[in-house]
RNA sequence: GGCGCGAUAGCAAAGCGGUUAUGCACCGGAUUGCAAAUCCGUGUAGGUGGGUUCGACUCCCGCUCGCGCCUCCA
């Protein structure tokens, strides 16, 4: 039985899909001005690997990641590039599709894009207003009256008369109360708008989610994730928006990923210490990227450092030579024997990854000591599952993600052919120095039976 | 001020009321021309003070420290 951490109940529950065989999930995606973040790229993974093991599972998935591509900061940005907010947005995207493609991430089923929603954002609000949750305010914009919403910081875990609006930000004055927050932006001059029964304006942060959620997956759906960050105020808002609009409940599980942090602080944009995917894949593979990722659980704060990116590289090295020594038996995971059991375990607990790839290693050890295609076959079907493992080990092992200027593989084979010859006349100091040489370019030999390999340190 | 989370061996990171987590690094041995890889062996880790218990890293309470949210953020 799979359980799944509810952000909502702040406890382990028995996951119960509403439809039994089939999962609705709806992950909040990017906001298209910049490159993703190692921040963007837990979210890619940890809700890619969720998915995968859902469908593993024998559910059928629908998966929603949507793609926010107008708010105030892309208006912003084209504005500075002196692009126009379409070519800023498509630009993005397509960034965002290379990364996540690099990191094993297979596409959702459904990838909405805000602008593409905004008739059904209109209907949301028109229900909202309908309903006496929203208002007009005297500047033009559509407000949501939190306080007439009971319930108002059920997942946050905040009550209304706590949360200190305006204690650090200026309280905007048009508002019946500062808690209240923007359903539909009134148009400024110079800026994008869409015509609605308010005046021309824009949806405001929260709108887009509810109205493509529900049009994809139904009022109420299964699971909602995203960032731990989101949790408040967008997910709470989401909550209120959604229920408030249609009367019933909106989601049954809510799912938050941890941060990313940079020496002990989180990573964020505003912090400016964040790193973004393609800058890391200069100097790491894709896969080590994942695997970090994925070592950890997705509820823990993940620190990173190139230090902790190494260890990574270390350890899915370990994986694949296991891999490299033993042909694995392409074969079905036989979920009687005990490594794919205590897998299911591991995962069927809160996406427990760090204990499945527990799992991984102590299988690769078997494979070593018993030289098992069939356990070499385990290994790589329920890595797979992961999206991990899923390439040839030669390939992994010989790849030079880190930098342009290594030493080629075609003048490594040419060394091992010198160094081959000097062993065959025992001039074991020329063949030392041959492989002193490329240990200097970074480059272990590995003499075989069959024969001298190499591999990248 | 309100709400919440965490503290595990050199580093990273899990489960678990009593039995080896796991990985990296380190050390000894096997293997190797020497290595690498692999295998075998070695680690009395669980912030601190109490409590519950036959027994606690694991449950309860206090304390200390760290972090997050209450503002845009994945």
């Amino acid at each position: 039985m799979l359980k799944i951490y509810n952000s909502l109940a702040r406890e382990k529950q028995n996951f119960v899909p509403i439809t039994p065989g089939s999962v609705r999930m709806y992950v909040c995606g990017m906001t298209v001005y910049d490159y993703c973040h190692l921040g963007h790229a837990r979210v890619l993974v940890v809700f890619d690997m969720v998915q995968r093991w859902l469908r593993a599972s024998g559910l059928e998935v629908n998966y929603v990641r949507n793609i926010t591509d107008i708010d105030d900061k892309i208006i912003k940005r084209a504005f500075d590039n002196k692009e126009s907010i379409g070519e800023l947005t498509e630009r993005f995207i397509r960034c965002m599709d290379e990364d996540a493609a690099a990191l094993g991430v297979e596409k959702p089923d459904h990838e909405p894009r805000a602008t593409a929603y905004i008739p059904q954002m209109l209907e949301l609000i028109r229900r909202l207003e309908a309903n006496g949750l929203a208002y007009q305010t005297a500047a033009g914009d559509m407000n949501f009256s939190v306080r007439k919403f009971p319930g108002y910081g059920k997942l946050s875990g905040k009550s209304v008369d706590d949360l200190r609006a305006g204690e650090r930000v200026d309280v905007d004055g048009t508002k019946d109360d500062p808690l209240d927050f923007v359903l539909w932006k009134h148009a400024k001059p110079g800026e994008p708008f869409w015509p609605s029964p308010w005046g021309n304006g824009r949806p405001g942060w929260h709108i887009e989610c509810s109205a493509m959620g529900s049009d994809l997956l139904g009022k109420h759906f299964d699971i909602h994730g995203g960032g731990q960050d989101l949790q408040f105020p967008h997910h709470e808002n989401e909550i209120a928006q959604s229920e408030g609009a249609h009367r019933c409940r909106f989601v049954n599980y809510w799912m938050h990923n941890g941060f990313v942090r940079v020496d002990d602080e989180k990573m964020s944009k505003s912090l400016g210490n964040f790193f973004t995917i393609r800058e890391i894949l200069k100097k790491y593979d894709p896969e080590v990227l994942r695997f970090f990722i994925l070592r950890a659980h997705y509820r823990s704060p993940l620190n990173y450092s190139e230090g902790h990116l190494d260890d990574a590289r270390q350890a899915l090295s370990r994986l694949y030579t296991a891999l490299k020594a033993v042909p694995a038996e392409v074969a079905p995971i036989d979920w009687n024997q005990s490594p794919a059991l205590r897998f299911r375990q591991a995962m069927d607990d809160d996406f427990n990854t760090p204990e499945a790839c527990a799992v991984l290693f102590e299988l690769a050890g078997e494979v070593n000591r018993n030289q098992s295609p069939v356990l070499a076959g385990q290994l790589r079907a329920l890595a797979g599952l992961l999206g991990l493992l899923t390439r040839d080990p030669q390939v992994f092992l010989q790849a030079t993600p880190r930098n342009e200027g290594e030493i080629s593989a075609a003048d490594i084979e040419a060394l091992i052919g010198q160094r081959v010859a000097a062993k065959q006349r025992k001039d074991y100091s020329a063949a030392d120095r041959i492989r002193n040489e490329l240990a200097t370019a970074g480059v272990i030999l590995e003499d075989g039976a069959k024969g001298t390999g190499w591999r990248r340190a």
